[in-house]
DNA sequence: CGCTTAACAGACCCTTGGGTCAATAAAATA
DNA sequence: TATTTTATTGACCCAAGGGTCTGTTAAGCG
């Protein structure tokens, strides 16, 4: 489990934006913008969302991408899922490679309760409560004036 | 504070070997055959450890490493922040690059009781603690058992 | 139809952690 | 003193995560 990585808090913040933003569909260049995530690669990670059903895309002109379903119905869990792919396996708290079920470290059962707890909240957070929590700052106008906003 | 490095677990199997040997003193060969490190990579490892002054190191004939405390008082902490040089700062749970004190995410408070949790429990924890809970196995007879043993 | 647009895909770059290898420095001993 | 021995140091190697760049495909529009 650990931490999340840079890549899927990338995902979390590019989906947050795309659900409160008011159109329902938005390009991976508007998100960039308005998140600051570098293009290029925010479409990569856009893409391992799409294969796992997350956002659907639609390419060409007046293309963009849009949630698959309500962002209540989408937990952070899941997205690490989708971006994560191939993780390696979870680490002992004391970075033992010997460290298993049967060969424990002093830490392990401590550090699997702590995993589940975290685990329980991954599941439980959903893209609604991210969108909530930051309405405030969007209404506050934010650092990044968002270019493309003014037309 | 994430989760300790593979390399710091090298360094705790390394000085846990060296504490519960029966001589004080032990070649960093001996201690590679032992555990299972690589004994070049370990060199590296146990020389941060010596420049923190963790271990008292010899050269040269009858040369060696040994600890420079009691197990007890060296602590689990102590060894990460000796092995783990220029760590970068705490990551954010949900791997958001943005998330602070004053610009917080939903999970910014549950992670930071959890991180101090964590961290409380490796300066709790000293190599003494760690020696005792592998004394069982060390008598088991060596690192690989060797299933055909119970034969 | 051709043009534009934006998602998609692949090759490539850079940094870091883990790891090897060869040379160097100091301590004991013959 | 020469030799052996072991820690120490620096150069280099490899894989993975994060990131860029250059196309290629599929939509809409005139």
């Amino acid at each position: 489990m650990n931490v999340l990585s840079q890549t899927t808090g990338y995902a979390i913040e590019a989906l947050a934006c795309l659900a409160a933003s008011s159109s329902k569909s938005m390009m991976v260049r508007e998100i960039a913008a308005e998140t600051g995530i570098a293009q290029a690669y925010l479409a990569k990670v856009v893409q391992r969302l799409v294969v796992a059903g997350i956002v659907d895309s639609k390419r060409g002109y007046r293309g963009g991408i849009s949630l698959s379903r309500s962002p209540g119905d989408i937990t952070i869990k899941e997205i690490d899922d989708a971006v994560e792919i191939n993780r390696p396996p979870d680490r002992c708290l004391l970075g033992m490679t010997h460290c298993s079920e049967e060969r424990a470290c002093p830490a392990h059962d401590y550090w699997k309760k702590t995993r589940e707890s975290v685990r329980r909240r991954l599941t439980t957070l959903t893209l609604a409560d991210i969108v909530e929590f930051e309405a405030p700052r969007r209404h506050a106008g934010g650092k990044e004036p968002s270019p493309l906003e003014a037309g």
